[in-house]
DNA sequence: ACATCGCATCGATATCCATCAATCTACCGC
DNA sequence: GCGGTAGATTGATGGATATCGATGCGATGT
């Protein structure tokens, strides 16, 4: 559940609270954080390369599994924390779930540093 | 100890292991990690955007303590974890510790995640 | 020399988190 | 309907981490 929004999403959210405050509201700290905390783990980080280096642009949990010597519940533990940071896409097709990238998610996530 | 090393240095050092290559290993996913890591915790945040927003581009720790409500030795621990990770600098002056930016490590950091 | 101040370090504690085994929930083929 | 498979959820556990109080340590002022 909520899931944080912070990323993809409608662009109308103005880029921060008070944008160009002298510093960063504990509320906005907060929220970048929880991106950061996704991005926090050398499994995560491995598990965004691997859907984004794969040919199709997406890639399916058992996929998943074995490059990263993980078992099932633990990469599918690892890949809802992505999604609900707005960096990964979940798709449903038959037995199988598809996940890809969000586009623009990592260059949005890029420019919360700049905007620090 | 082991300061992470993976920003600022040499530049010497190649983008990332294998550099181009299919994934992302689990070495270069470690010290990735490591920095966003140091990046997970929104009172590190705060510290970083107080120390960019401020006029002369530094700050003490006693100037640290009050706006994020947090002890001295926590204060402390946290700008540790920012030096540590390459994207702050502490230069002691006297009896107080001026704690900077590291010019190019947060465009640097953002880099990461592009070379994903 | 002594007291004080700024900061780092240490020890303890409480909370969070990554991982696994076991189970549950669709979905598919027979 | 039934077994099988892909994936999610649950519960438990060990390890990491955020925080604090107490202490140590160097520099400053008297």
């Amino acid at each position: 559940m909520t899931s944080l929004q912070i990323l993809q999403p409608g662009l109308d959210e103005a880029c921060c609270a008070p944008c160009g405050g002298p510093s960063l509201s504990a509320e906005d700290a907060q929220r970048k954080a929880q991106v950061f905390k996704a991005l926090a783990d050398p499994n995560r980080l491995r598990l965004l390369s691997i859907v984004k280096s794969g040919d199709s642009g997406e890639a399916c949990v058992c996929d998943l599994t074995e490059p990263l010597d993980l078992g099932q519940p633990t990469v599918s533990h690892h890949l809802k924390i992505l999604v609900d940071a707005g960096l990964l896409r979940r798709e449903k097709r038959g037995t199988w779930a598809y996940y890809s990238l969000v586009p623009g998610a990592l260059e949005q996530t890029a420019d919360l540093l700049a905007s620090l």
